[in-house]
DNA sequence: CTGAAAGCGCTTACAG
DNA sequence: CTGAAAGCGCTTACAG
């Protein structure tokens, strides 16, 4: 009966007696209502849709539990489709989610805007994180890589370090792309006639170790490190120290993301503050304003600012970072 | 008509010409079937719940990590809902969860066995990690922890250590109540008359690291101190080396759950390690069977194994840590 | 203020 | 092999 719908909706009207008394039954019968029936009328699902490509590390974590706090302060659920290797199973994952969402948050190094359009009806709002979209077809957030790069490799720079080495992320992963941009255009200008060194990584703590490890065993050994994110500067630190090398009187080190224990390891890792809870709940929020109000949503790109976080691990600085470019820097 | 679910579903017989017509008309208008329609019918929403305390860390992106790949593999999509922090907001989450799943994970210092009964109807397969479950109504899974964190300060005694303080975890976490209980049993046991000093914690690097300054601001220097978990550790590790204490030399260190970080910093953390991604895998495998079903479904308690890592941070074992109670040591 | 009725998009016996 | 029909559990005008 419809009072009942009513009065555990609490929409429409209904007498005190029958509220008192549906509330009183649903709660005994332990009654759940079932959320297809629901959506099947209402048209929404209220929950949205999470493409990630894989959960492995800290940064994924954040941004999971930034997005996880903005969608519960507004009633979302969140279905989280991880851990994908290429366009297929980017797709595939893509797929099973169309059909329970009410939005997509997609942040994917095998997707892009035109990938999108062409399995996606256009109706259903996204928000890109980190995804590439040339046509601008989307929305997106993207963390400032490139200016955030330049500045920290001038930071380092400006430590007195004049050779200085790059731990690259995955070649397809637009965020490693942006961050050896930014360090090339920084040891061009900033060091005329450096060379660059730029060493393969995948983001992970392990692919950091093993980059540590060749850059050892080149015999080369640079004034600073710039890995492309937290987890590879970890990883490289432990290679480094390993070797006997003390960082930073020997060598240098920094990183990407801020991950919270960036500032737990020893020598506390100097790093790009990305916030990325932040901008996970950004995103969310966007996303559902896209929800509610779809006649108003235009795709704009947004890029997250950035700031150097100076810590241990670069050594102090001969004189101040100041570069009419660099991000603004603090001291932690 | 029939005919077109029976193509898109591959169930039923349809002829050739009706099937390929069918999947292309779908492919064509980007049609993806509505989940909340199909799951009204077959009374299956191939979804699965999750409850989680937070995600702060790298403990959870495991472990969803390991669900999820479980998950992926079976069909499953999985929604989760972390971040709650007292009985109120654990039971408001299960409550939107239960009409969207067919089953749920749970692991909650806030919520038990008789709380799950109270509230969910008990045809809704349920599967309990690290939470208390005293009546024995609900299948869990537990890390072994008692004889872990035995097995650990046992061989930091047989490492030569005769002062060893504990960074506790939170109280209402029983991961955290049974470690700190196989603390004081191997104290007593393995030392006697070695005082007991016990540092709270909540699991957080921040909260290690402040046991650690605490620790350090008592005057006392124990020789070891074995933290609840890993990130405590890593905190704790920086306010020693901080205040210019070497670990392993001056002072060792232990932590507990091998996240993927503890090898990665200096010194390498030994610790306890518990394949925190095996643990969600089998966790959603057994959700799973008794999704498939339910009949078969006894309710078991699992102690999941955890072996000692032996890292640098603990220094160099005086006599081998043989003792029929200890977990098998690795040195890694 | 309330209940009967239609309908959301699917699946599944059922009759042909 | 296929289509008409019923029904899953809800919500929402609608008439009373």
């Amino acid at each position: 009966m419809a009072s009942v719908s009513r009065a555990l909706n609490g929409t429409g009207v209904v007498t005190e007696a029958i509220r008192t008394r549906v509330l009183e039954a649903a709660a005994r019968l332990q009654y759940v209502p079932n959320s297809g029936a629901q959506s099947l009328m209402t048209r929404r699902t209220h929950t949205i849709g999470i493409v990630l490509p894989t959960l492995y590390g800290e940064f994924f974590s954040e941004l999971i539990r930034g997005i996880d706090i903005a969608a519960r302060s507004r009633g979302l659920h969140l279905l989280i489709s991880s851990t994908h290797c290429d366009a297929t199973e980017a797709g595939n994952a893509l797929q099973s989610l169309i059909g329970r969402v009410d939005g997509l948050l997609v942040m994917s190094p095998y997707v892009d805007g035109r990938f999108l359009q062409e399995r996606v009806r256009s109706s259903l709002p996204i928000v890109l994180i980190s995804t590439v979209d040339i046509d601008h077809t989307h929305t997106s957030f993207y963390v400032d890589n490139y200016s955030s790069a330049y500045a920290m490799v001038a930071h380092l720079a400006g430590c007195g370090h004049r050779t200085i080495a790059h731990i690259a992320g995955p070649d397809v992963n637009v965020d490693a792309q942006e961050r050896v941009r930014g360090y090339r255009a920084a040891l061009n200008r900033e060091l005329p006639g450096a060379a660059e060194f730029v060493l393969r990584g995948d983001f992970t703590e392990e692919s950091g170790y093993r980059a540590g490890r060749e850059l050892l065993a080149t015999g080369m050994r640079p004034d600073a490190v710039f890995a492309a994110n937290d987890m590879m500067a970890i990883g490289c630190l432990c290679a480094l120290t390993e070797a006997g090398l003390r960082v930073p009187q020997d060598i240098a080190l920094a990183g990407f993301d801020d991950i919270p224990t960036a500032r737990f390891v020893v020598p506390a890792l100097t790093t790009v503050r990305v916030r990325i809870s932040d901008m996970g709940g950004r995103a969310l929020d966007r996303l559902a304003s896209a929800i509610e109000s779809p006649a108003q949503f235009q795709p704009v790109s947004e890029t997250v600012p950035a700031e150097l976080i100076i810590r241990a691990s670069c050594g102090t600085p001969a004189r101040p970072a100041g570069n009419p470019r660099s991000a603004p820097v603090q001291r932690v």
